[in-house]
DNA sequence: TCAAATCCTATTGAGTTAGTAGGAATTTAA
DNA sequence: TTAAATTCCTACTAACTCAATAGGATTTGA
C-alpha cells in the first residue's frame, strides 16, 4: 500500500517547475540536483508526463521543461495515475466493470469501494498550487 | 498502492468467522472452501492474526477458529496493520518520527500527510459489525 | 563544430508477492 | 488404541515489481 519512488519524485518535479515558472525552460540536471534524484531515472519519469499534454519541452543546449499550464490546473490525482498507473486500492476496483465472479455477494469489496472513494476525493481534490 | 491478498483474504476470513460465530470453531478448510482461497496459504495468514488476540483457537479433531469478541470490536485498520504491515502510504511515514531529511522543507509532504490521515480515518471507522 | 540537453530503450540486482510443500503436534471419534 | 482431522511451523520458489544504471541517438544554441 505505498505510493513508489515514481509517483513522488513526478510530484517534486512538478512542484519544482510550479516554483520555479517565471523561469522559463528547466533543466532536468539542475531539478535533479535540487531534489537530490537520480537524473537518468528522472528522464524516465517525465517522459511519462511528458505522454500527456502537461508540460512544454525544448531540446538541445539550455533546454528543459516547463508547466504547460496554470499550476491549480494539476490535480495531484492526475499526476499519480500518470506515474503509478492505475490507483485502485484493489485489482477488483481496477477496471469500470467488476468482473470479479464474487463481486456480487462479496461483504468486503465495500471496503474496497469506500477506501477507493476517500482516496480519490482526496487527490482530487489537492492542485499544485496549493503545494507551492 | 495496492491491498495484497494477505490483508484482502485476512477480511474475508474474519467476515466470514463473523457471519458463522454461531456455530462454534470453524476450520479453515470450510472457510477456504467457501472464500475459495488456498488453505494451506490462509493458514499462514491465521497464524498472523493468531499472535493477537482477536481469535480462540482449537486444535485437533474439530477443531477450528472462532472470533474472541464482538464483531464490532474488529476494526478494519488493525486487521489490514496486522496483516499487511505498516499502512503508511509512503515510507517516511511510517515511524512515529521522520527521519527524512527532507522533511523541515518538502512540499509534497503534506499531500502525504493528508493522504494518510483520510485512508486511517476511513478505515478507523469500520468494522465487522458492519460488513456482515 | 561542440557542448548541453532531451529522447529512447535495454538491462539488472534486490526485494516482494502469492503461493506450494512437507511434516510435526494435538485432539477427538470410532 | 488407532486413525482421521485439524492446527502449527518452517522452508522453498516462480513470477513479478521496483528503483535504478547504462549507453547511445537526436536536437539545438553558442
Amino acid at each position: 500500500m505505498k505510493i513508489s519512488t515514481k509517483g513522488r519524485y513526478a510530484l517534486r518535479m512538478l512542484i519544482d517547475l510550479a516554483e520555479n515558472r517565471d523561469q522559463g525552460y528547466i533543466s532536468l540536471k539542475d531539478i535533479a540536483e535540487r531534489q537530490s534524484i537520480s537524473r537518468k531515472y528522472l528522464e524516465q519519469i517525465v517522459q511519462l508526463l511528458n505522454k500527456t499534454d502537461m508540460l512544454k519541452t525544448s531540446r538541445g543546449y539550455n533546454g528543459g521543461y516547463m508547466l504547460a499550464k496554470d499550476p491549480s490546473e494539476y490535480r495531484v490525482i492526475d499526476i499519480l495515475e500518470i506515474t503509478e498507473g492505475n490507483l485502485a486500492c484493489v485489482s477488483c476496483l481496477e477496471d469500470e466493470v467488476n468482473e470479479c465472479k464474487r463481486a456480487g455477494f462479496c461483504k468486503s469489496l465495500k471496503v474496497w469501494q469506500g477506501l477507493d472513494n476517500v482516496i480519490k476525493n482526496y487527490l482530487s481534490s489537492i492542485t499544485l498550487q496549493d503545494l507551492i
